[in-house]
DNA sequence: GCTTCCTGTCTACATTATAAGACATTTCGC
DNA sequence: GCGAAATGTCTTATAATGTAGACAGGAAGC
């Protein structure tokens, strides 16, 4: 319960040895460096690494043996949702009709720059911007904002949007969704984020950025989502194409046709995390509304 | 240069307004509440305010006026490089030709269980095991960690490595590289990584983990790839296939057909973030030696 | 049994962060 | 010009964090 707020240092530690333990780096079953190279190696105190310990240790992620040393206790790896990359949005589609979601904010602003900019926007023109976190068995997984322009914004409502997936309004309101863009990076999760996907601040953050487009090359969304690393990642399977002084490779647009073996090409990457999900001080009443 | 590791409440209410910055909440140009009045909003003293809007203003999101105020900076956004999804190794293997490596490691070692049953190994099978770093400009953007098994590894020099983009060698040994399986997550960077990426430790990272296969199923190459998101994220294309019912995204696979029109399209995504890269204590002598 | 390496625990001390306030200086509207 | 309000720069005090070292006791190999 003395979870009181981490000192720097110590949460740092104990934030990168997560990150290791949840990603197999360490494996399961392995004793960790002693409590003295940890400190030489990250440049602090025997102390500050004792708090780290401390922390993991009650998250459950190590077992600590006096005389032995520090293990990393089994069975703490638990797949994240992975999302095949060639077809992000089918995937939350379909997603949409078995996994939670809040909103958090709905409302009608003045988007930002670079929001107007690549929907390619009018000067003063306003977007409904949403903001929603999806859940899986009830533990949020990504942080969602969207921007639409406001005059297709209204063909739907607040409650829609807490019930549907976006692109289905879109669509259902004649919107005619036909190219998208989209690139992938990283970032660490603010108060607000952490708070909402119920981690700590500081936590790493796969971002996705798309702008979707209708055949006229308006834009008619745009979206900025943040996922939980340990809970959602893409994936994708590729095929090396070409001649021989130009071979590239491809995504496999059609993962459908089944391919029997492909199951004993797990890939237990640094991906594959954990359950736990530690909550937060959680004061999220904000609902639907209406 | 004395960027210390900073506070626990100045860090949160940095990352808080931060995070105002870049999302476009607090436009550029528009003058934030005085010193006085964010203290009182987030019930801290006016110091620890300061700090915070000092590491702003030295990330450069923010521009101080004495007796004006302080106003959010036009313009901070810089784009990273940016990878190509639909063709991300072939990408590197051009970019192999214009970037500097730097070869960090070279050895022969027990796999650990992850990467063997990746690649599909017997039960104690060693593998290749090779830490590269890759330069653009002089400035490390990623962390390569890539295992192949000994068999195929021993058919090139650790010279070789340090010069050629490693699936070059492999094909030039005549294996064929035939499919590829990856995934993207995110994590944090620890003390090997943000040495070698001229990084603080607890930065975020992009990870990407990709096992390629030969035409019977034999894993070749197991990577394991770091990147700084700042200066490398991945973007890909997509269009809408297929029927009504069941409309789905399918990443563009050429990119190459010229869209003259894709350049007023252009993503500003949250990824553009700073330009300032930060070093830490960088002691890195360690070169491709031999 | 002995040595060695590990965690558990404690003490005293150094460093750093935060708070609270005073005061100078700049800018801008009046 | 004057005053309000803003940042810049001090001071002093207190609390929170991190460091250094010593010592006890368990575990494992010899």
């Amino acid at each position: 319960m003395a979870d009181a707020v981490e000192p720097l240092k110590a949460r740092r530690i104990y934030l990168l040895l997560r990150e290791r333990i949840l990603n197999g780096e360490l494996e399961p079953g392995s004793r960790l460096p002693g409590e003295l190279s940890l400190a030489a190696d990250y440049g602090i105190s025997r102390v500050t690494v004792r708090r780290a310990l401390d922390t993991l240790a009650s998250d459950g992620l190590i077992d600590r043996r006096p005389g032995s040393g520090t293990f990393v206790r089994e069975g703490n790896s638990v797949q994240p949702i992975v999302a095949d990359l060639s077809n992000v949005l089918s995937h939350l589609v379909e997603m949409g009709r078995r996994t939670g979601v809040r909103l958090l904010s709905f409302a009608y602003v003045n988007p930002p720059e670079s929001v107007a900019v690549s929907l390619g926007l009018e000067p003063g023109e306003r977007t409904q911007r949403s903001i929603r976190v999806r859940l899986i068995d009830g533990a949020p997984f990504s942080y969602l904002v969207t921007h639409v322009p406001e005059r297709i914004g209204v063909t739907y409502s607040e409650a829609d949007l807490a019930s549907m997936p976006l692109l289905g309004l879109l669509e259902r309101s004649g919107i005619v969704v036909d190219e998208a863009s989209q690139s992938i990076g990283a970032t660490l999760a603010g108060p607000d984020i952490a708070e909402a996907l119920e981690l700590e601040i500081g936590s790493p953050l796969l971002s996705l950025t798309r702008v979707v487009w209708d055949p006229s090359g308006q834009g008619v969304e745009h979206l900025h989502a943040l996922y939980r690393p340990d809970r959602y990642s893409f994936h994708m399977d590729l095929v090396r194409t070409g001649a021989a002084g130009a071979r590239r490779w491809n995504p496999v647009a059609k993962p459908v046709i089944a391919r029997p073996e492909s199951s004993k090409r797990k890939i237990k990457g640094p991906e594959s995390l954990k359950p736990k999900p530690r909550p937060m001080r959680v004061s999220n009443q904000r609902r639907t509304s209406t």
